[in-house]
DNA sequence: GTTAGCACTCAGGGAAAGCGAGTGCTAAAA
DNA sequence: TTTTAGCACTCGCTTTCCCTGAGTGCTAAC
């Protein structure tokens, strides 16, 4: 069977209608909406091809039609409008952006939340390196006898630190040496080389020194897995309840817990398109199977990729949720895809 | 009216059948549940006492009885058995905090999770200082002309660290002795003070260490400012919907938004007690209004408290979550409440 | 102070009925 | 061959009504 340039529009007009309404459509109100005087009997057959080939669905049998996730992916990848944001959507989002962020660190939180309130659906948002980090740079700083501050700069320009103590006093003018020694051996290679190459120095130091060293690339080889980045953050989470589909307390419950208690599996691109969109059953998480996302990912520093993602009902509102999100995305690039964060602003001048 | 030794005894079977059922109780069942023979009609002449004292309320006339905020207060406060946890649950709370945490930072998410699987009811975590955080030590260590690290270690021991860049070119030589200068006036001054201090040196310095100098005030009153620690975790917040109370989308909702999208405004406690039980209408926020919240807190380090809060329905289990979390948290003070953290220990030995 | 007895209340559940939106099919018209 | 009008039929939803049973308050007797 084939699908009509009629089909498609039929089609267009069901998913729109479902997406605004989340009511089933029936052939006499389709009618209405077409172009040309059509009766709702020419539509009822149109209907019965469009639910033959797969597109359409019936509730039960005395409903209206729903799209199916097929039906939606056909109006994701041809019928919907990829409208441009108006120059006003454009301004809202320049705006919000300026000024706000500042520490590289904050950036994938906020950013999330900007979206959120951007979309109106709840999002997520994470971040993860395009290549392996590496240490750059070692720095132990000293503090008394039995602690002493490991600064580690790692190759996205991070910078960790945190305060250590050992169990036997360390002589303060070693530390420097110490340094030397951890930014010739254990910069610029993997967290699973570490632990080799201490073992190889292990007779070669003074058991003071090996005990420095040890919690130090322990630290490192910390930082360097999970590399703080694997941290995921939602924005407003509870909306999804405001939808008809999740009004069902378990559904909602289902969905609710695997977007605050079990983040982490939330779905991250598997191409490297700016966008991806994921319809329902397309989904591997069961949690989702009924739920749609929308990601889009956006370029932090030179190595980093942040990552947004949109999360609703499968009828979600594709055409202006990919709209805002693409643009938002270009706008963090546009931002923060450079080297360095840009240098603070003045206020108010130009 | 007098409130007698049976009519407390009703009482507190009332509230620990409503918690357990979560279903009104009728004057047969009580007095199938006294000690001695009562008849139905007896009790029904308490319960009409109770309900006019404030203790009781009924959600319609030929419903039973069930507690009022005011009739848990009194369970809390005089009925509840404060029955100490058993060895096994003791030993259970000790092997799961065995080995677990080691970087500050996260002692307090952590706890935060490992109380919700301890009393299975949603539960948030934070931390607050004792008393003000001011910085123990600058450092800043050079990178190239334009850029460096500042390295900031505060008076709690928490050190932080950020690569900066300046737009003017720095002598790497002038670095050690701006870190004198800012040892030497910006520690131990709260984060106020510091803006006019400098001020006060713009005169005395050339503009390329001004420059450098006020990055690093900034950067030293932000962390001093929300210290990394207004921050506020929760876990298992969906489980709230499992409970009857909550199978109401919109009350669900309600406090779902409230713990997953407002997590900052949640109650902290008001004295210095161990423990704080806020009862329903007892809390400030309109959203927990049909909620309690069972609060504890715990030492970490020399001056920092940390904030486990449990939430569940009005009719929650206050002497199981009161128990196992005092418990949890005075553990938490044994283990993390000293100095510092205690070193590594070496698996499987004593 | 306690108990038995009785009339009364009221939420919840189930059955029955009516409504109305929407369908599929047929047969005629274009 | 496509479109249209007409019609019988389906089926979820809502409303109404009734019944049941748990529970109450009150009274009068123990």
């Amino acid at each position: 069977m084939e699908l009509t340039e009629r089909k498609k529009q039929i089609l267009k007009i069901v998913v729109e209608s479902y997406i605004d309404t989340a009511e089933p459509l029936g052939s006499k109100a389709i009618a209405e909406k077409m172009p040309g005087k059509i009766s709702s009997a020419t539509i009822r057959n149109e209907l019965a091809d469009l639910s033959e080939m797969g597109y359409l669905e019936q509730p039960h049998t005395s409903a209206g039609r729903i799209p199916s996730a097929k039906g939606y992916r056909l109006y994701v990848n041809e019928l919907m409008e990829r409208r441009p944001l108006s120059p006003e959507e454009q301004a809202a989002i320049n705006d919000s952006l300026r000024g706000e962020l500042r520490q590289t660190e904050q950036v994938v939180a906020r950013a999330g939340q900007m979206a959120q309130s951007l979309v109106n659906y709840p999002t997520y948002a994470a971040a993860d390196h395009r290549s392996a980090v590496t240490v750059k740079r070692f720095e132990l700083l000293t503090v008394d006898d039995t602690s002493f501050i490991a600064v580690v700069m790692l190759s996205d320009s991070r910078v960790k630190s945190q305060l250590m103590t050992v169990d036997l006093p360390v002589e303060p003018s070693a530390l420097p040496a110490m340094s030397h020694l951890l930014n010739t051996h254990f910069t610029a290679i993997p967290a699973r080389e570490m632990n080799g190459k201490l073992m190889g120095l292990s007779d070669q130091v003074v058991p003071e020194w090996f005990l420095v060293l040890n919690r130090v690339v322990d630290y490192a080889g910390e930082l360097l897995q999970d590399d703080g980045h694997t941290q995921v953050f939602t924005s407003g989470a509870s909306r999804i309840m405001s939808f008809p589909e999740f009004r069902d307390i378990d559904k909602a419950q289902g969905l609710m817990h695997f977007m605050v208690d079990n983040k982490e599996n939330l779905p991250v691109p598997t191409t490297d398109a700016p966008m991806q969109i994921l319809i329902g059953p397309e989904n591997v998480s069961d949690a989702l199977k009924e739920s749609s996302v929308v990601m889009a990912s956006y370029d932090i520093g030179d190595n980093m990729r942040g990552l947004i993602g949109v999360v609703g009902p499968t009828r979600m509102d594709y055409a202006t949720v990919a709209a805002r999100l693409s643009y938002f995305a270009e706008s963090l690039t546009r931002m923060f895809g450079k080297r360095e964060l840009p240098a603070k602003e003045e206020e108010g001048n130009p």
